[in-house]
DNA sequence: ACGCTGGCATATGTAGAACATTTCGACAAG
DNA sequence: CTTGTCGAAATGTTCTACATATGCCAGCGT
């Protein structure tokens, strides 16, 4: 064999852990973290690598560097929420702060409906067939119940069937938005499994949202969404009436 | 004065001259761009600088770097939109294709009535003061057109006139997704300037979106900004009807 | 005593060389 | 025709040396 030994994993990535101890609120904001020279030696690893890592975290507008001086932590609002690195992070460590994911939850429910009409007068054959065969995982789970983590799957699959209706819109910028689900997805998903929210109940709701979409009918998919995010919504003591949506999805009921 | 020479520009820099080229579709998605080496000759670079450019341009989606191979210009829509660098190359050099370009017109006249309803719901006095002295910038340039460029200075202060709405709603992700209107409004300015819109009726739309914020109306801000974006969309033969919104803005009128 | 200034220590930024790894194609053996 | 091996070419990684920016503080002058 080499004499490497990566033969473990790729590379210990500072960025990771550096995310890990920053999310966990090791190091908030204001704070500096080690400098290069600390991490190369607390990792093992040269200053080019470290460096690479550190940039990870600028691009992501997490830390903030300062020349001759290091590297200082920026404030939750300064980070980029739209970098797809950053809503990974969200979702393997809790966000940081409540506020931001607050704030994040509260878009979902701004636009998903949206999205979900427009998912219903633009979505092809293709893109039913992923929506289904996402929440076709979702009631596998339901039916047989994984003895190890059930929780763990059923939210893959979940995640998988909102991103699917993101991506049914064929439209660029709410395709690549559907990255921003994840974290609230989850933080949906362990909330509701805390209150006594039936499964079933939930998997009626999202078959029916599917339904609406296939069946090319948007205004039923519009409200379809919103009953899905009210059914767990209401389990972290957010209105939707508070939203925008609240007012013009009355009206749409009239008609 | 420091003894920098920075007054004509920092560095050649290779990102950007690249993203020129690709922009302008001297490559297209599938063409591979000159190997490290002979961009260190042609910009008179080392291989590190060199290198740390082009992996801006992978963070951005633009490029992919194929081990062994070279660099590959990835498609249009694997490009991420949601970087405010990507943005800001659209801005400067014209968007490489019109379809993304169209998409992302589509998804502003999708939610900038939205986002100006919930800016009439949380703006504060800070934000009001924002959006004023952009709206006066407008004016005043309408008033003194500068005889060397007019166009130039209008766009910043439409610009910065609609940015201060998104984040005026006090959300995260819409202030952070305030970067893809740059490139919609430039179009959108260039657009008008060729038909015959009229720059006081414009105006007068924009002034009216202000006044509804001011007032706390919110159903007022979405069809001023309904009117606003209509006004100048109608140029480009988008139809505003085939958008949700068109659907529920009715509605909203019969109340 | 106060304030400015210069230099030293420290930390990040940049340049460049050397070596490792991956990819693809050529070519010969089976 | 298939397959294994070698080698050229390009990207990936590591390391060293030097450049630049920042903060601190002693030293000097007013």
């Amino acid at each position: 064999m080499k004499s490497k030994q990566t033969a473990s994993r790729k590379r210990p990535s500072v960025a990771e852990a550096l995310a890990q101890e920053i999310f966990s609120g090791e190091y908030q904001p204001g704070d500096f973290v080690p400098r290069e020279i600390d991490l190369c030696e607390r990792f093992a690893l040269n200053r080019s690598a470290v460096r690479s890592d550190l940039r990870q975290l600028v691009d992501a507008g997490i830390i903030e560097r300062i020349s001759g001086h290091g590297s200082k932590v920026r404030e939750y609002s300064e980070w980029n929420i739209l970098d797809a690195q950053v809503t990974e992070w969200m979702t393997r460590y809790a966000a940081p702060n409540p506020g931001v994911q607050r704030e994040i939850l509260a878009f979902r429910l701004d636009v998903e409906p949206y999205v979900a009409m427009t998912a219903a007068k633009h979505a092809t054959a293709h893109d039913l067939v992923a929506i289904e065969e996402a929440f076709n995982g979702m009631g596998s789970d339901l039916d047989d119940p994984d003895s190890h983590n059930s929780g763990r799957l059923h939210s893959d699959y979940d995640i998988a069937f909102h991103v699917a209706i993101f991506k049914a819109t064929h439209n660029i910028v709410w395709s690549q938005l559907s990255h921003i689900l994840r974290p609230s997805i989850l933080l949906l998903i362990e909330t509701s499994n805390v209150s006594a929210d039936d499964p079933a109940e939930s998997l009626e709701r999202h078959r029916l949202l599917m339904e609406s979409i296939r069946a090319r009918r948007p205004r039923d998919a519009f409200r379809a969404s919103q009953a899905v995010l009210a059914g767990t919504a209401s389990a972290l003591g957010l209105e939707i009436p508070d939203t925008p949506l609240g007012h013009s999805a009355e009206l749409l009921s009239e008609t």
